[in-house]
DNA sequence: CATGTTTGTAAGTATGGCTTACAAAGCGGC
DNA sequence: GCCGCTTTGTAAGCCATACTTACAAACATG
């Protein structure tokens, strides 16, 4: 299907053509249904401003397109004929996401447009295959998911670690082995179903967007084995000069002091941060004063002011109201926030920052793949 | 007269009518034109995209709004008919820029579109006048100049210190005493001329971006009596949950040790690298060394290193590889870059960074004015 | 039950870019 | 010199799209 939402190369001189501004408005329909939920076509035509012949017009189109469907009538309320319900078909469409960035699995689910989980798989990976196998083995979980799908699906939305172009080439992923493969078209060509690739902090960010309660200019940092992040702006992610807008676990924190990286250099964040790295210094805590919180507490302080160190910068620069910490809560969700958040508070203090939310969710895990199902519905629909 | 450029308030989810693309399509030729140089309607059309039929079309309405001229036809150079030139009218459509953000006095400009300074002004201010008389003075300022032009004038750019929200209020600048004061609507309803209000850095971001060799993505930090900052990202400039964005003057560096801020921290950015305060640290080493140049370049290297430990995770989570100093080259220019150059690399330094530009322009005392006069263009035209 | 209100659609209009066609003005080969 | 070829720019008519106007359907209320 013609996708409704803007091209995937937007060069930004470009003409306008009537019918770019008929895409443009079918989208703004879709896009006031995603977020206003079912209504009638006086209700779109009043949000929109389009008027009611127009509205109706359109609204048929989309009702040919299957993707919206006629939900009833509301029951009346006032005078007046009876509103006729339209809404998005939330459960009819479908959506294959994956999740790439698990530590030794892969995870891939079948989801409607509310995000929730009809399926899920995981898969994990081959120890060591060659970057072939390994797009073979994301190749299979993809397709396996969308065979078992009973409505139709939009399309493929994938969370991988590493740098991704826009055109859905990973750039580099090391621990894949991956190095300019064109997952994106891999997966377009082996399912025949429209696909975006994206970073998987990335990802997250647009989960958190557009399932959460983001601000629309956010951070979110990202640890797990490695730290990662992604840069919200007005809604829509910085890409940066080299695609690796948000990869901030290398940078060294203050002088440059503290444990050694993976990378060779020390002190970078990554080596402060991350769950491995954390965990075991919390258990050299532990085990050097048995019993004592005190030391184990101070890690976490310690890295927390870290952290806040590398985000003070950032939060003023964009002038951030909200900075989110997609990682485990159990580690970061106390002393180690509480922590950064006074630090970063202080640290940014001025007339200008009045209030900086520095939050880490309770459940992070399913955000690459709700990620993954924002990722399809944008370049799909032009819904977000 | 009608602005062709997007509305003020560009609402996202805003319909789009026949009319709106024929005013995109007309300031794309505008865009086309600004950065191509005269040319054909058949040139523009193949630019554009649009045939040769409607370019012809959009060029006659903006002939007629005097936009554009006809500059004569081509020298032929091949078969066919001589093509007839057309070009903004660079020298007959002028633009009064003004920067607000000197010490002891404000400077207005009557540009033309190329930049080119056709007369400069500039007023001492009045000692501790209230807020009131600090406008009208401004007022003044725009007067004479909006008076001496002897071309269209398209509008007054101003570039302000302080916190400017997007309908040219200026919303905080202390050294005023302006607090909510609606600088634009002052300007314009005195003057009857459109005008547009940014923050200082802001302007001179854009001014880089357009007349300078700004990357798309850029990082510019004002150094001046205080340190501020602009940021843009893709080209567009980055505001901020409470229009802030880029101040980082009080971002405290590292650890937060350092020099007392006038803001009550320690440490802050501004503290190590604003002008004066610089200066003066540079005279007490050279007073306690005098003669050892030593003590000078220590003084130096720490400023540039502390400017390097703000910007490395800015850089980092913006994948930027361009930041501009905008700031008196003589003491920015040589071993405090260096210093901060080599800081930001080492801390940046991943497989991602691989190229981060920082440098201090030769001269940067026009880019303020410069970008009052992009911010006019940009609002009128929707050029830049 | 008459009246008023709201929804949704039908018919015709206005705008704007497109296609097709052509005149104007130059070059080059014969 | 002249005939074809190329390129520019415009004229005439076409098509897509949103608009205005008008109206039927269906309900509430006095």
């Amino acid at each position: 299907m013609e996708s409704l939402a803007t091209p995937r190369r937007a060069g930004s001189s470009q003409r306008v053509l009537p019918r770019h501004a008929r895409a443009h408005n079918l989208t703004l329909l879709l896009r006031t249904l995603f977020h206003g939920g079912a209504m009638s076509r006086a209700d779109l035509a009043r949000e929109t401003g389009l008027t009611r012949v127009t509205t109706s017009d359109l609204v048929a189109h989309l009702l040919e397109r299957e993707l919206v469907v006629e939900k009833g009538v509301r029951a009346p309320s006032g005078p007046g004929k009876p509103a006729v319900l339209v809404d998005l078909d939330r459960h009819g469409i479908q959506v294959v996401a994956l999740d790439l960035a698990g530590a030794e699995e892969n995870v891939g689910a079948l989801m409607d447009l509310t995000g929730a989980v009809l399926d899920r798989r995981i898969r994990t990976r081959a120890t060591v295959g060659s970057g072939d196998d390994a797009v073979d083995e994301v190749v299979d979980l993809a397709r396996s998911l969308v065979d078992v799908a009973d409505g139709r699906v939009l399309g493929v939305g994938v969370g991988s670690p590493g740098i991704i172009s826009e055109d859905g080439q990973v750039l580099e992923a090391p621990n894949f082995g991956w190095e300019a493969v064109p997952l994106r078209d891999r997966l377009e060509d082996a399912l025949g179903v429209p696909t975006v690739v994206g970073n998987d902090a990335n990802a997250a960010a647009l989960a958190e967007h557009t399932f959460g309660q983001a601000e629309p200019d956010m951070f979110l940092v990202r640890v797990g084995r490695g730290v990662g992040g992604a840069l919200l702006v007005r809604g829509e992610l910085v890409v940066g000069s080299a695609q690796a807008a948000g990869e901030i676990g290398h940078v060294q924190v203050g002088e440059g002091d503290g444990p050694e990286c993976a990378c060779g250099k020390t002190g970078c964040l990554e080596a402060w941060l991350s769950v491995p790295q954390l965990t075991r210094m919390l258990e050299e805590a532990d085990a050097s004063h048995p019993g004592g919180d005190r030391a184990h507490e101070q890690v976490l302080r310690e890295a927390g002011g870290r952290l806040a160190l590398v985000l003070a910068p950032i939060v003023g620069a964009l002038n951030l109201s909200d900075v989110v910490i997609a990682a485990p809560h159990e580690l970061f969700g106390g002393t180690l926030l509480d922590a950064a958040l006074e630090k970063l508070r202080s640290h940014t203090l001025s007339r200008f920052h009045t209030h900086v939310r520095l939050r880490v969710p309770l459940q992070s895990d399913d955000l690459v793949l709700q990620g993954g199902l924002v990722m399809v519905l944008s370049a799909e629909l032009g819904v977000s």
